[in-house]
DNA sequence: CTGTTAGCGCCTTCAA
DNA sequence: TTGAAGGCGCTAACAG
């Protein structure tokens, strides 16, 4: 009465339905309009009968399709993935597909581990948010020849579809409503540059928008997320430095900005009156810190869902050229950048 | 030169180290002290000059052993859901299992497709944070017969291994709190109630916590977590209707605390000053928000870690009876419940 | 329209 | 210490 209940399995239903595997197979597989009515009956209530659902473990080793999508996100903590990861499941369900997803905690190791694990499950295919990932990741992945599509960042020197935010327009945005807002001195704070393209972007583009308005000063620092002196320093010297002009700071991204937000705090300036802020990504409380946080919102559910999209136009065998797909982003105006 | 280069498979292992599959297989599963050195070293180059990965596939079909653990998230969006995946995440590797992560969307539907999908793919445990989940999703979880544990929340008339926080420790520290800062009205919101046990024990433990001090008011409201306008009006009567008095709210978890900063500012009431606040759910933003939210901090990473060992378990064959784990709250006070 | 058969890649007796 | 053979649950020829 008791005990572990064997799964059934095609057999069973075969046998429930008195018929061979392969009809059932069939059914499965929609080829139904192949089964004669009285079939398909048989076979629909054995399988409703038994509970019966077919092994994607058998499936997956017979075809070689796993319908499994694997997802190495770099930080799942961060709102920005989660909304991404949000669009590629409303995806992933949309296309039949199911997403593995693997957060490395912002480690290059957990990179590897779940490159390898991700391929021992032989999912079709990788969307990734990457860290670092160079050299030995990059051999792997390309070794394995799967597709992939990179999500927000690209990877060094690797040729390989992209999905992300069109940082140029998005930064020309930020900083024109900066100057139209009569800041004279702005501050582009992001984490360390490294080799990361999408803040070089964004810094260039902020720097080439200043450069069309003479008198406007551009300063930029790079600051790890939880250097806080290093932080409140900064922030401090740009403010005393030019005093007398009005200043702001755009920050490179969500994560920072909550940093920002927090240092100006501990060093008791306000944003909206003492200095400008405005930052990248939206935040959920943005409205609710002081007089609110001015944010470049990004479509983030969008460019998930563009990211799936992409893997899946490559499983099946699309063969164009690398394909990078940009989102405008969006300004939303709050307190942080009034005049 | 090009074309998709087939995975190498056990065999091809065999054959380049000059053995059997079977020799390989005995490697690949630690058996090694079974192996001559001379084998084992062939057989490890092989592995490494092919870049071999054994398929999850084939050895879940197999064995029946999948390593892989679903997870059936109510809503990834809620920084709870995403601190208690991250838990999870960290004991899963581990315990070398590989989670499959489930995203519902609050949606019932959901929830069942997913229970399908995961057995289909023969997970071997589930950890659930329910949303609805009665009657349809509870049959086919029970035929099922898997290892299976409920973060947070209950389902009602269902037996299961159950972590999360300690409702009643939490929800009369945070009570008592209030108390001892002087409030003298106190309101109690939270989403409907239905048969969600969290909500309700912590209305009740707020309820009894009230009782033992004569002369405090209490009040409990249900609100939808997009009903603004409902939240506007109940927030503005509460405030009206004891004038005079010193008042304020205890939102039930972090969602909601959210609305609540939303409509207070809308409606034009100061947290800290012309009411307190206190929400359930640390926010990283808490500090941030005018003079500061003071909040009840779960432990949610241990939650999300203590529920995976609690599935290991079973899955490994614990069968003593139903397991609850709970972990207590901490309270962190800043400005808006200041005297 | 329907059933039989041969593997997919791996592990596990069983025998050498 | 090693290898050969069978089968996990399913699909895809190939026959009827």
């Amino acid at each position: 009465m008791n005990g572990k209940v064997a799964r059934p399995t095609i057999s069973d239903v075969a046998k429930a339905a008195k018929t061979g595997k392969t009809s059932v197979s069939r059914y499965l597989n929609g080829e139904q309009n192949l089964l004669s009515d009285d079939l398909r009956i048989r076979i629909e209530t054995a399988i409703a009968d038994l509970d019966y659902r077919p092994s994607q473990m058998a499936r997956g080793l017979k075809r070689g399709r796993t319908r499994l999508i694997g997802l190495i996100i770099a930080d799942i903590t961060n709102p920005y993935s989660v909304d991404v990861l949000s669009g590629i499941e409303a995806a992933c369900r949309e296309k039949g597909f199911t997403p593995l997803v693997c957060n490395t905690n912002n480690e290059v190791d957990q990179e590897l581990h779940y490159l390898d694990l991700l391929r021992s499950y032989q999912v079709e295919g990788i969307v990734v948010n990457a860290v670092g990932m160079r050299e030995e990741g990059l051999n792997r992945l390309q070794q394995s020849a799967l597709p992939m599509v990179l999500i927000d960042r690209k990877i060094p020197d690797f040729a390989c579809d992209v999905v992300g935010l069109d940082n140029i327009q998005a930064a020309t945005t930020a900083t024109v409503h900066l100057i139209e807002q009569g800041f004279e001195a702005i501050l582009f704070l992001s984490e360390p540059l490294g080799m990361v393209n999408t803040r070089r972007e964004r810094l260039r583009a902020f720097r080439n928008t200043i450069d069309r308005y003479p008198g406007i000063v551009a300063e930029n620092a790079e600051i790890p997320l939880h250097e806080t002196e290093l932080m409140d320093n900064t922030l401090r010297q740009f403010h005393t430095r030019f005093r007398g002009m009005r200043k702001a700071v755009i920050s490179a991204n969500g994560a920072l900005t909550l940093q920002v937000a927090r240092a100006m705090r501990r060093i008791g300036l306000h944003w909206g009156s003492d200095i400008g802020l405005l930052g990248f990504d939206e935040l959920e409380w943005a409205e609710l810190a002081g007089v609110g946080i001015t944010t470049l919102k990004q479509p983030t559910w969008q460019i998930g869902y563009a990211a799936l999209e992409q893997v899946v136009k490559r499983i099946e065998g699309a063969a164009e050229s690398v394909h990078e797909q940009v989102f405008s982003g969006e300004l939303i105006v709050r307190g942080s950048t009034a005049r």
